[in-house]
RNA sequence: UGGGCUGUCGCCAAGCGGUAAGGCAACGGGUUUUGAUCCCGUCAUGCGGAGGUUCGAAUCCUCCCAGCCCAGCCA
C-alpha cells in the first residue's frame, strides 16, 4: 500500500511504532502500551520537549494505552512548583491528558531508598566516601579505565549503617555517595560504577525536608518507570549509552515490569536554541521579555505569538521520528500554521503603515455601510461590516509614484480597487517639506461596487480602513531570534548572542484597524489580509489599547520578485 | 586515538535484496476583488566513499570518510 492510500488520520510509520506493533503482536506486557512524558521542573517547556510530548502521549493515544505526566524532580536545587504549573499547563493547552494523577519522581522516595538498600543487601551497590575531584580522577577518561574506589570492599553491614546515616542526615553534602558496583573499567563510562545517591541537604519543592539525599536520574528514571508499568520509555538519543545501566538497574531490583528504553532524535529548529541555560540568559540579559516572549521556542512563547496548538503538533507529526539528527526549517513550522488559521481565522483589514486618503469625490460626512466576507470560501462565518467614508487609509507600501508593470497597486494617476469597495484612482500625492509623501489625493468610481468597470482592467486590490471607522492599534511584527541557522554552533569565537536577530521585533505603534476589532477576544485569530495573520497580544494588550502580534506572514512570492 | 549512534534531493523522511514514497523549499503554469488560498506540472540512473557478493544492492559483506553523544555528586 502507498503512502497516499493510507486513511486520512493515519500516522505516517517510524522505528519506535514498528518496534511497538511487534511487542503488541507477541504480546508482550499483555498487549498493552503505556508511555510517559518525564520533564525536569527546572524551566519551561519548548519545541523540542513538544516533540516529545507528541510522541509519548500520541503513541499511548493510537494504541490505546496511557501515557503518564511525571517529574523528574530528583534534583530540588534547580526546580520549583512555578515550572511544575507552567509544565502542566503547556501539555494542557497543546491538547494532551494525562493518566491519573501528576506524578513525581519524588513520590517513589520511600520505594528507591529501599531499592537501593536492596541492592546494597545484594552486594550491588556501596557507599564511597571519595571526594568529587578524587571520584573524576578515580573513573579514567575515554580511553583509560578506571580503577576501583578504595571503598568499593567495604562490607554489606557497613554500607548499610553508613547510608542509613546518610539518610539521617549525619553528614555533609558531599561526604559520601552511594554507588552501583559495576565496571570501572568498562568502555561505557556510565558503567564505571555511578553514582546512585547523593546528600543534599536542600528543601524539596515536593517533599520539603523529608530528605536530605536524593537519588540520580540513572537509578531513579527507569525504576520510576518500572514501578509505574510504563512499557516503553521513549527518550531523546544522548541517553543511548545509559541504556546499559537502565536495563542493568530495572534487572538487579524486583519490580513489577521490565520496561524498555527506546531513544529518538530530537527536534531541532534552525534560527532558533532550545538549551535551557541559554534561554534562561535570553531572558536575564532582557533580550527578551520572559519566557512567553512571542518570540521564544517555547510552548508558552509561541502559544503568546498565537501559533495553534494543532498546528504544533502538525509540525510535530510532519517531521517524524528518527534517530538523525535534524534541523527543521522555519518554514515547515510555518505552513502548519499557515494551514491551520487559513481555513479557521476571520478575515479583516489593518493598515500597518497608513498613509491617508482623501477620495475627492466622496461626500463629506457621509459613512456607507459595505458588507465584506469575513472568508472568501466558507459562508459560514458570516460577513461584518466595514465603512466607506471620504477619507481612507490605505498602506504606504502600497503606493508608489512611478513603478514598473509588475507593481499592482497604486500608483500615481492609476487605478486600483479597494478590497471589498470601490475601484479609486490617484491624482495627486502630497508631500511635507522633507519631501515624503503624507497624504494622496483620489477620486472612486461609483459604478464599481460588487462589479468590475467596463473596458478597463484593474491590475491591484489593496487593503484599506476607512478614517472615522477604523482604530488605532499597536502591531508587533516578529522575525527569527537569531540570524544563524545554528546560533549554537560557535563561530570564530562567537556565541549564540552574537547572532541575535536585531530586527526580531519591530513595533508598529499607528496601524490602524476595523473598528469591530475593538470586540476581539485574547483566543481569537485573525487574518489582516493582505499582510498575515494576527493576534492580541495577552501582556500588552487592553482595551484602551490594543496590541497585535503579527504570528506569521502570508505567504509572499511578491517579495522575492520585488527584491 | 575507548565506547555508543547517525549518514537517502536545499530541509525533514519512507524504503529492510527486485530496480528511489511523501511533505517542506524551489521552479513553471492556471483560477482569483488577498501578489493569499486553491489547482496542475517540474524537481535523486541516484542513496557518505571505495571495493566485494548476487541475475539483481540504498538494502548483505569488507575497508574507509564525515558528523553527533559520553569523562556532573545535572537531567
Amino acid at each position: 500500500m502507498s503512502h497516499q492510500d493510507l486513511p486520512e488520520n493515519s500516522q505516517p510509520s517510524h522505528f519506535i511504532r514498528k518496534i511497538i506493533e511487534a511487542d503488541i503482536a507477541q504480546g508482550k506486557n499483555g498487549g498493552k502500551v503505556h508511555t510517559r512524558f518525564p520533564p525536569e521542573p527546572n524551566g519551561y517547556l519548548h519545541i523540542g520537549h513538544c516533540k516529545a510530548v507528541c510522541i509519548n502521549f500520541g503513541l499511548a493515544k493510537d494504541y490505546k494505552g496511557h501515557c503518564n505526566l511525571r517529574f523528574d524532580d530528583t534534583n530540588p536545587e534547580k526546580e520549583s512548583e512555578h515550572f511544575v504549573n507552567a509544565i502542566k499547563a503547556d501539555i494542557e493547552w497543546l491538547g494532551w491528558k494525562w493518566f491519573g494523577d501528576v506524578h513525581f519522581a519524588s513520590d517513589y522516595f520511600d520505594q528507591l531508598y529501599d531499592f537501593a538498600v536492596q541492592l546494597i543487601k545484594q552486594g550491588d551497590a556501596y557507599v564511597c566516601s571519595l571526594s568529587a575531584d578524587e571520584a573524576r580522577e578515580y573513573r579514567g577518561t575515554l580511553t583509560e579505565a578506571g580503577k576501583d574506589s578504595p571503598h568499593r570492599t567495604r562490607s554489606i553491614e557497613e554500607n548499610l549503617d553508613l547510608f542509613t546515616r546518610m539518610k539521617n542526615g549525619e553528614f555533609d553534602d558531599g561526604a559520601h555517595v552511594l554507588r552501583a558496583k559495576i565496571d570501572m573499567a568498562s568502555p561505557n563510562i556510565n558503567m564505571r560504577d555511578p553514582i546512585i545517591y547523593r546528600i543534599r541537604k536542600v528543601h524539596h519543592h515536593q517533599t520539603g525536608d523529608k530528605w536530605c539525599i536524593y537519588p540520580m536520574y540513572d537509578f531513579t528514571h527507569c525504576l520510576s518507570d518500572a514501578v509505574e508499568g510504563i512499557t516503553h520509555s521513549l527518550c531523546s538519543l544522548e541517553f543511548e549509552d545509559h541504556r546499559p545501566l537502565y536495563d542493568w538497574f530495572v534487572n538487579k531490583v524486583d519490580t513489577p515490569c521490565k520496561p524498555q528504553q527506546i531513544e529518538f532524535s530530537r527536534l531541532e529548529l534552525a534560527y532558533t536554541i532550545t538549551s535551557k541555560r541559554k534561554l534562561l540568559q535570553l531572558i536575564e540579559e532582557k533580550h527578551v521579555e520572559d519566557w512567553d516572549d512571542p518570540r521564544m521556542p517555547t510552548i508558552s512563547g509561541m502559544r503568546r505569538r498565537g501559533y495553534p496548538a494543532a498546528a504544533l503538533r502538525e509540525f510535530v507529526k510532519r517531521a517524524g521520528v528518527s534517530k538523525s539528527e535534524n534541523s527543521m526549517e522555519m518554514s515547515a513550522l510555518e505552513v502548519c500554521i499557515r494551514e491551520e488559521l487559513e481555513n479557521t481565522a476571520k478575515r479583516t483589514m489593518g493598515v500597518l503603515n497608513p498613509l491617508k486618503v482623501v477620495i475627492e469625490n466622496y461626500p463629506e460626512n457621509k459613512l456607507e455601510g459595505l458588507q465584506a466576507p469575513n472568508h472568501p470560501k466558507d459562508e459560514s462565518m458570516g460577513s461584518r461590516e466595514i465603512f466607506m467614508s471620504r477619507e481612507i487609509f490605505i498602506d504606504a507600501d502600497d503606493f508608489r509614484e512611478e513603478a514598473n508593470k509588475k507593481y499592482k497597486r497604486l500608483v500615481l494617476d492609476g487605478e486600483v480597487r479597494l478590497r471589498n469597495g470601490y475601484v479609486i484612482k490617484c491624482h495627486q500625492a502630497i508631500k511635507n517639506d522633507k519631501d515624503e509623501i503624507v497624504e494622496l489625493r483620489c477620486t472612486y468610481d461609483p459604478d464599481t461596487l460588487g462589479v468590475n468597470p467596463e473596458g478597463r482592467k484593474i491590475r491591484g486590490v489593496i487593503h484599506w480602513v476607512s478614517e472615522s471607522a477604523s482604530m488605532e492599534a499597536e502591531v508587533r511584527l516578529y522575525d527569527r531570534l537569531f540570524t544563524e541557522a545554528k546560533p549554537d554552533r560557535n563561530k570564530d569565537g562567537k556565541t549564540f548572542l552574537d547572532f541575535i536577530n536585531p530586527q526580531s521585533l519591530v513595533v508598529l505603534k499607528n496601524a490602524r484597524v476595523e473598528k469591530n476589532m475593538k470586540d476581539a477576544a485574547v483566543e481569537d485569530r485573525f487574518q489582516f489580509e493582505r499582510e498575515g495573520y494576527f493576534c492580541l497580544d495577552t501582556k500588552h494588550s487592553s482595551a484602551s489599547k490594543l496590541v497585535f502580534n503579527r504570528i506569521v506572514t502570508l505567504r509572499d512570492s511578491w517579495g522575492k520578485i520585488d527584491s
